[in-house]
Parts: structure tokens; C-alpha cells; sequence
RNA sequence: GGGCAGGUGGCGGAGUAGACAAACGCACGAGACUGUAAAUCUCGCGGCCUGACGGCCUUCGUAGGUGCAAAUCCUACCCUGCCCA
């Protein structure tokens, strides 16, 4: 399933491959989300040109709508959605944290499972860990992640500690289930998707240690680093990095989820041997108005991106770019560089014109792979 | 020529004597966003001073007037829309 094609000799960094029931994906690799079975506002063709070699999907959010019975109806999620490639699944253990913060009560949690009240129609749904598995697997998706509560990065080490022990048992009680699935499906000649373990611990070291040696103990295909400290606090999220790698089956993909909000930050966990992250921000910002651009250098050093800019992202929507008629990155290869400048994109911005969503989408997440080619060529010749 | 309605910040539009630099919306300016409740949200938006609290000045078609106090009342004029000649 992972199969390391070169270790780089300079740091943790590392080409791999990953054969999945949908093809092989190539690592490092940036995963898009697309929760709601859509990647939002691009369709499979671009995200085929893009080069984007898997994607994501939300268990629960499919559970809400259409239902993963629904899917299953009709001819699994890559059927569905139109996209032929990998697809990863979330459990919806964000939602658990995501839902109930800002004073909404959307999300309850108790040891048994977590109660989640539909932002949609307000219904009531209840997830146990055995619910999360049968629908990731009902859904059709290639790798699926275990049910967990993601750990807030602000909280009392208590807390956090409890929580990461239920994660701790979410996990078995996930492998549990996806065992007894995979022995259905051998019996009705069904493929089966791997299984991730998350590590939890927020931003405490020792509990993160202690959660690497728990959820690796367990046999799963894969290792993710959960929470809101990850990627979020970026600081300790390289502390926590460089202090469980070497804790961690290195036979085993690693995955930092919801890690990669800016290119920047991509390069730092690469280098520290993560081989796999995802994060809605590229598409979102770029919904929002912010787009990445700034020259991807490869030296002796390794990658950098050199820009004017502040964190090397500009605001299409600032009134500066109402006349300028570069393209939002000159060295991008995107459909949007290539054919469109600034200038117009603040012109579909400023108007709500529906095809600024796709041509900045398309940008930000092309520019993101591009960064990860970069950085795939960078260790190759190491 | 007569009748009616009306003229408020870039625009639309509240307010009809004191709590008004003036609701609300749009536009504009800026910021936030991290396993997506997000094409969303927050802040600013007459001028000057202040880090902030706040203070000062100038504004509701124009010019006068009444009154402690006027965008709000009175008079004249200008302009706009509709109706009648």
C-alpha cells in the first residue's frame, strides 16, 4: 500500500507512493477538500488539469445529505461525484469540535459517540465510532480515518488528556468495526479502503508521545496528526512533528490534517517527514479574495518561495489591482495565470461574478501542487 | 398658469423640534479565515485631534425668521415628479 520510493539524505523528507482501490497517489501530496462531495466551485476536469491525485470527502457531512445509503445506491462516492481518482475520507471527528465552539450547541459529546444537531434541519444524529466506519465504508472512499474528537489548542491539559484517552478507545472500537466490515466485504467480493489512526495530545508534547505509542500499537495502514494545534499553531505543530516521527512506524504514511494553509508552511512539515495534509483554506481564502503568488525557488537550501508580499498572498479585492494587468503569479502555470490578469479577477470579485470562485480556486489549489512538485523534485535530487 | 407630492451623507432611504454626524441597505476601504454551518464573517466609512475614552468643527435644496434648542416650525425663492389647464 506504501511503498517509499527515496529517502532524502538532508532531512526527513520522503517520495512515496501510495496504492489505493482507485490508483496510486504520489507523496508528498496536498489533498483538497471536498466535503460536501464537491470540491467547491471546480468540477473533476479541473481538478484533473490542476494534477490533483486525491481528494477529500465528509462522512458526516454525506450522512446529513444525501446519506450514505443514497451513495451507496448509486454506485459509490467516485461514481457520484465524478471523480475517478483516490478519495480519503474525514469521519466528521472535526465536526465534534467545530460544532460546538462559537456558542453553538450543534455538538455534544460523551463517551459513547457525539451528538450532532444537522446545521441544515436542525435533526438530531448520533455518530458512535462503529457509525462513522460503516458509513466511510458504505461511501466507497479509498482511505478512511478513525472516528476521533479533534482536541481544541487552547484548553486546560486535563481536558485534552481525557479527551485523547476516548480518542484512544474511539480508535479501537474503529479498528474493531473495520475489521468485521473488511471480512463482510471479502465474503461479497467488495474492495475495502485502508484505515488511518489519529494521534491527539493538542499541543502538549507528552501527550502527544504518549498518543503516538497507544494509536501505533494498533495496525493501522496509516498515522494522522489530529487537533486544532496542527497546522493551526504552526510552531508547535513543528515541535510535535520533530518529536513523534521517529515514534511512528516509518514504514507508514503520515498525515497532517488540516495543515496547509499557506505554501510556506507545506515546506516546514515536508521536510520533517509528512507525507500527507489537507486544509480547506487554499480554496476558502481564495473564495475570499486571497491568492497565493511568489517565485518557488529550488537551491542547495532546499524550497523556498521568495515574494514582495506579505506571507506571499495578495487580496484581489484592494483597489490596487483594479488596473494592474499581470497575472496574479508570472511563473504559474494555472489556467488562470495563463489567460487572465488581476485586473479582471477584481472585476468578477468586486461584481460576485460566479467564475472568480473558479479561476481563483483553480489558482490557489495549482499553486499549492505546484509547491508540492517542487518539492517532490527537491528531494529526488538529494 | 393651477393642484398634489417631494428635495437628507457617493447612491437608495429612515428621521418630522432636544437622546442627530444622522437608523438600515448598497457602494467603497481594510482585515479575518487552518480534517468547510464559510461565494462567509468582522471592522471602518463628513472633517480635524487622540493609542483609546473622548473632544472640537462643518453638514439634511438656497436665503431669512421663530425659539433656550431646528434636518424637523414659519416666509420667500430654486429644483424634481405626477395630475389638471
Amino acid at each position: 500500500m506504501f511503498k517509499i520510493i527515496k529517502q532524502s539524505n538532508k532531512d526527513q523528507g520522503r517520495l512515496g507512493e501510495i496504492t489505493t482501490n482507485h490508483g496510486i497517489f504520489h507523496t508528498p501530496i496536498f489533498m483538497p477538500p471536498g466535503t460536501l462531495a464537491s470540491v467547491k466551485a471546480i468540477g473533476p476536469d479541473d481538478l484533473e488539469t490542476i494534477g490533483a491525485e486525491i481528494i477529500l470527502v465528509n462522512a458526516l457531512h454525506l450522512h446529513l445529505r444525501p446519506g450514505e445509503e443514497m451513495i451507496e445506491y448509486l454506485g459509490g462516492i467516485h461514481k457520484f461525484m465524478g471523480f475517478k481518482k483516490p478519495i480519503l475520507s474525514d469521519s466528521g471527528g472535526f465536526q465534534a469540535w467545530s460544532l460546538s465552539k462559537k456558542g453553538s450547541k450543534l455538538s455534544k459529546i460523551n463517551d459513547d459517540g457525539v451528538e450532532f444537531k444537522s446545521p441544515w434541519d436542525g435533526n438530531i444524529h448520533f455518530i458512535t465510532p462503529e457509525k462513522a466506519i460503516e458509513i466511510e465504508h458504505k461511501i466507497g472512499s479509498d482511505i478512511i480515518m478513525t472516528f476521533d474528537e479533534c482536541s481544541p489548542d487552547n484548553s486546560d491539559k486535563d481536558y485534552i488528556r481525557q479527551s485523547m484517552l476516548r480518542t484512544h478507545r474511539w480508535a479501537e472500537r474503529s479498528l474493531k468495526e473495520h475489521q468485521k466490515l473488511i471480512e463482510q466485504e471479502k465474503n461479497s467480493g467488495k474492495k475495502s479502503p485502508l484505515l488511518f489512526g489519529i494521534i491527539q495530545g493538542g499541543p502538549f508534547l507528552d501527550l502527544r508521545k504518549e498518543s503516538v505509542k497507544f494509536i501505533s500499537s494498533l495496525s493501522f495502514d496509516g498515522y494522522a496528526l489530529g487537533g486544532e494545534t496542527i497546522g493551526y499553531n504552526m510552531k508547535k505543530t513543528l515541535e510535535i512533528i520533530e518529536e513523534i516521527k521517529p515514534l511512528i512506524p516509518q514504514d507508514k504514511p503520515l498525515y497532517a490534517m488540516g495543515l496547509g494553509s499557506n505554501p510556506r508552511d507545506v515546506i516546514e512539515v515536508v521536510k520533517r517527514g509528512v507525507d500527507m495534509f489537507d486544509c480547506v483554506n487554499p480554496a476558502r481564502i481564495a473564495r475570499h479574495g486571497d491568492l497565493y503568488t511568489g517565485k518557488i525557488i529550488i537551491s542547495s537550501k532546499g524550497v523556498e518561495i521568495e515574494s514582495e508580499e506579505k506571507e506571499g498572498i495578495i487580496n484581489i479585492s484592494n483597489s490596487r489591482y483594479r488596473k494592474d494587468n499581470k497575472p496574479i503569479d508570472e511563473d504559474c502555470d494555472c489556467y488562470t495565470c495563463k489567460n487572465f490578469s488581476r485586473a479582471y479577477l477584481n472585476h468578477l470579485y468586486l461584481n460576485k461574478e460566479p467564475l472568480y470562485l473558479r479561476l481563483a480556486t483553480i489558482h490557489n489549489l495549482r499553486y499549492m501542487l505546484r509547491v508540492i512538485n517542487a518539492l517532490r523534485e527537491n528531494i529526488k535530487n538529494t
